[in-house]
This record gives structure tokens, sequence and C-alpha cells, in this order.
DNA sequence: AATGTGACCCTCT
DNA sequence: GAGAGGGCCACAT
């Protein structure tokens, strides 16, 4: 696969338990605003799927309305919400997980002000993630 | 080399 | 406020 899916998986795997990350800003943070779409085109060549470290949890990765997936997964969307449930993530009565306070920041996990910067993405070092 | 596709997001009407 | 359309990315054929 191509570097840009090695990148995907990098940031993806740096999501940490009980938070999630929005399509979207991964796409920002490995420098591609507009290709969030190919986001999720590189998680579908997920070679480790999984809530334990060093897999990539591509069920921590939703859409921006806190909506994952639906009409794929790893075991259907209801799956996928239950996995997040055990890890600590939040939802709300109609299904969607409450970006307010699980959303990553994409840098630190203690944050809590979850608020999507207007301004340009911050610097990811997936250099030194992976090995480079 | 060109065309088609995809787990999306933003903007306009 | 809701719906439709466009766009750009990388990868596969």
């Amino acid at each position: 696969m191509g570097d840009f899916a090695n990148r995907v998986f990098a940031v993806v795997r740096r999501i940490p338990r009980g938070k999630v990350a929005t399509y979207g800003q991964v796409g920002r943070l490995i420098g591609a605003p507009r290709g969030a779409r190919y986001v999720g085109y590189a998680l579908h060549a997920n070679p480790e799927p999984g809530t334990e470290p060093g897999c990539v949890p591509c069920h921590r990765v939703v859409f921006k309305d806190g909506r994952m997936a639906t009409g794929f997964a790893f075991g259907g969307p209801d799956e996928q919400r239950k996995m997040l449930v055990a890890e600590g993530v939040g939802f709300d009565e109609e299904g969607r997980v409450l970006m307010d306070a699980f959303q990553w920041d994409g840098r630190s996990d203690g944050a809590g002000t979850e608020s999507e910067p207007s301004g340009p993405p911050p610097d990811f070092d997936w250099k030194a993630e992976l090995g480079e």
C-alpha cells in the first residue's frame, strides 16, 4: 500500500482509548484536507483491526457528526458502537458519539476542550511513528 | 495514460 | 433548516 495509507494507520493508532477522531480530522492530520474520503479507503485495507495496542482501532474513527460508517463495519455499526461504549465513549439518544466530550484533540488526550481549531492543522510527527 | 471508485467534507441553492 | 452538487485525494484496472 502507499505511504498515505500508512500515515492514516499511524494516526489512527495514535487515537487514545476512550476517544474518537473524525475522518476529516485524520485527513487533515496527515495532510489531506480534502482527502478525508481516502482515509476510509485506506482503513478498508486495515491490516490489523482491533482494540489492542499496535492494531489499527478503526472503530474509533467516526463521522464529524459523531455517526459511524453505516453499511460497513467489522460486525456492523452496532458492534462498533458497543466497542466504543466498552472503551468509555458516550453516546446520545440518536446513537451518535458525544464529540464535544470524546473527540480526540490530535495531540494530547487530557485536553477537555475538543474544539477543532479554524487555523492550520497541527504538524504530526508520523516520521517518528513510522520509524523514519 | 486515462478512467472509475471510495468507511467524506464543504458550499451553494 | 434541509437537500443537492462539487471537489479533491490516492489507488486499482
